[in-house]
DNA sequence: AAACCGGGGAC
DNA sequence: GTCCCAGGTTT
């Protein structure tokens, strides 16, 4: 039978990192609002695990706490959040950024409440939207016990320096996610997993590991090798380019004018005033109005910066895109984060 | 394989 | 301010 390439000597065994891990991760588990404590027999909630992990996709534990809550309060089942009107989940969604996760997550509650709830395998959970290698694994082995390996960003780091990999990212995803399933235990995989990205977010970061205090320390090659800090190597990554657009900020009364972005695409699905210029689009004004130029809004996105002007008028004809609402109880928090700039902006200096 | 998707924290 | 971080889907 044909094999891999095989793993360089090591200084330990791989199965003697899980019990160390486990047993720093008994003592130090960070509380989280969807984690059920190590060592505790309550049963973890499916819905929740996969709820926190969609949410957790591409950011931090602390900017998904809030969200949790909300959404865990307001929809305390899958069935309960696939019963819920759309424009009201992306509402909540909004400010979390990469929005195309909220509408896979409404797509995901459908189908897991049409087939009764949450399949209990890696590969049935990957088939759902928004749920890739990562969240299939993360949901497998934290909600359903199966000894699955879970590779985040974390993990990835962990590992890196765990074996001394100096093969940079991404080229070395696929050797990392072998290394990792050499630790992965077959008792407390889930817990295992939480652990390693518990260190990952804790004492192996990014820039400045706590290596005195890593429970890893005696095994770990890089550290051994002075080399922790620079791994794991990552390719460099080509400049953000500049755009420049326009956003309207219309009142007619005491309504304002907003509009619903088309589905897919930047910010697709979400509300907030109608824009032109950075996005493809090359329109004129939504509205006859005399415009003035209240300034510049800055916002960076993941592959571009983007400069919008702010424009804010009286509307003296009808709409032609958008729709209007009263601004009296208008919620610039249902809105991304760039357009809760412009809306900011527009109140102090428009009319 | 590469491009497309926002926002927040560390420094 | 500037740098750095982080999965899934689509093409």
């Amino acid at each position: 039978m044909s094999r891999g390439p095989q793993p360089p000597s090591l200084d330990f065994a791989p199965d003697q990192i899980a019990p160390a891990l486990l047993g720093w991760y008994d003592r130090h588990a960070r509380m989280l609002p969807w984690r059920t404590p190590p060592g505790s027999n309550q049963r973890t909630d499916p819905y929740r695990v996969w709820l926190s992990e969609v949410m957790l996709q591409q950011t931090t534990v602390a900017a998904v706490a809030g969200y949790f809550h909300r959404f865990t309060a307001r929809w305390p089942t899958v069935e309960a959040l696939a019963a819920a009107p759309e424009a009201e989940v992306m509402a909540a969604w909004a400010g979390l950024g990469y929005y195309a996760r909220a509408r896979n997550l409404i797509a995901c509650a459908g189908a897991v409440a049409a087939r009764g709830g949450f399949p209990d395998t890696r590969d049935e959970l990957a088939s759902l939207p928004g749920i890739g290698p990562y969240t299939s694994a993360a949901i497998a082995a934290i909600a359903f016990d199966r000894a699955e390996t879970v590779v985040d960003g974390n993990v990835e780091r962990v590992t890196a320096r765990l074996f001394a990999v100096e093969t940079p990212l991404p080229a070395a995803k696929p050797e990392l996610t072998r290394l990792a399933g050499l630790l992965t235990p077959q008792h407390r995989p889930g817990d295992f997993a939480q652990a390693m990205m518990d260190l990952g977010a804790t004492i192996c970061t990014p820039r400045s590991p706590a290596c005195g205090i890593c429970p890893l320390l005696g095994p770990c090659r890089a550290r051994a090798m002075g080399i922790a800090t620079e791994l794991p190597r990552k390719l460099p990554k080509a400049a953000k380019p500049q755009r420049l657009g326009r956003v309207w900020i219309a009142r007619n009364g005491p309504e304002l004018l907003v509009e619903t972005r088309p589905a897919r695409g930047l910010l697709g699905g979400t509300l907030g005033f109608p824009t032109a210029g950075w996005d493809g689009t090359d329109a004129g004004p939504p509205v006859a109005a005399d415009w003035s130029d209240v300034g510049l809004v800055r916002h960076v996105f993941t592959h571009f910066a983007l400069d919008l002007t702010v424009l804010t008028g009286i509307a003296t004809g009808p709409a032609r895109r958008g729709h209007w609402t009263p601004e009296a109880g208008f919620d610039g928090t249902a809105m991304p984060g760039l357009m809760r700039k412009a809306w900011a902006l527009a109140r102090e200096g428009g009319p």
